[in-house]
DNA sequence: AGCACTATGTTAAATAATTAACACTTAGCA
DNA sequence: TGCTAAGTGTTAATTATTTAACATAGTGCT
């Protein structure tokens, strides 16, 4: 995709919920805006998306599941990656170095532990690569 | 804010761009637009970044020169934690994950090992604070 | 001075997004 | 059965966004 996305910032609100929940009826999505519209609104918004590609739903039992059709992963990527160019000159680096900075607090030693040995594993698998 | 922003795609796109370049004319602006319309249209949106508050400008010579009002540390601290509250559960330590993942070969040995010494630096914070 | 160039200011029109109303369907239950 | 609750489908109106036209002003150059 050449430019990020052309969603509108209702949509991009929703699907955003729809990544958070994993998978959600209007009436999941609507309890989780907290400036939601009417229901009748959030329906036809999850039915653009759908129309647009970026959704598609399911029946379950008698209501419709929406959820979104970019993997979780995929789209995280994306998001991250425009992240990283927007704030970050495009370095990984500096972005790993705010995530640190910002989560000081929320990370236990077994955390910083792990990513220390994951930077290891990143090291040597480069090694070997070459 | 409780939400997150109310700007339109295309005022989100030319704030991004304004993060990117720091601050930028309209040209400026509309050159690094791929799918740029007309340069009217850009002068009119800038206005209402200015207007709205999210950017300002000064006269630069004969023209404006349009920059981000609030700090780009700050708006990047708040872009990655509503990627990371949407797309990793809220954990920081996943993101780093993924970002590390995503960045393997872009990530140089001296830059690992820096990121290596920042945890451990992080580590001992924590553990003097107490 | 007069022209071309590059800007800005203001306004209006066209298009897109957002919202909600209304009609209809099915399930559960008093 | 007949009522209510919880859905869906479709359509229409309102509001916001996006676009560009037109008018105006300063610079630099011939």
């Amino acid at each position: 995709m050449t430019n990020a996305d052309q969603l509108s910032r209702r949509e991009r609100q929703i699907m955003d919920i729809l990544y958070r929940l994993g998978r959600a009826s209007a009436k999941d999505v609507m309890e989780n805006m907290e400036d939601a519209p009417s229901y009748s609104s959030v329906r036809t918004l999850l039915g653009k998306l759908v129309e647009k590609g970026h959704a598609d739903h399911r029946e379950s039992g008698l209501k419709y599941v929406y959820y979104p059709l970019v993997a979780r992963e995929k789209a995280s990527k994306s998001a991250l990656g425009n992240v990283v160019k927007t704030f970050f000159d495009d370095s990984p680096y500096l972005a790993v170095n705010s995530l640190l900075d910002m989560s000081m607090h929320e990370l236990s030693d077994a955390e910083l532990d792990e990513l220390n040995d994951m930077i290891q594993a990143r090291k040597n698998a480069k090694a070997t690569k070459k």
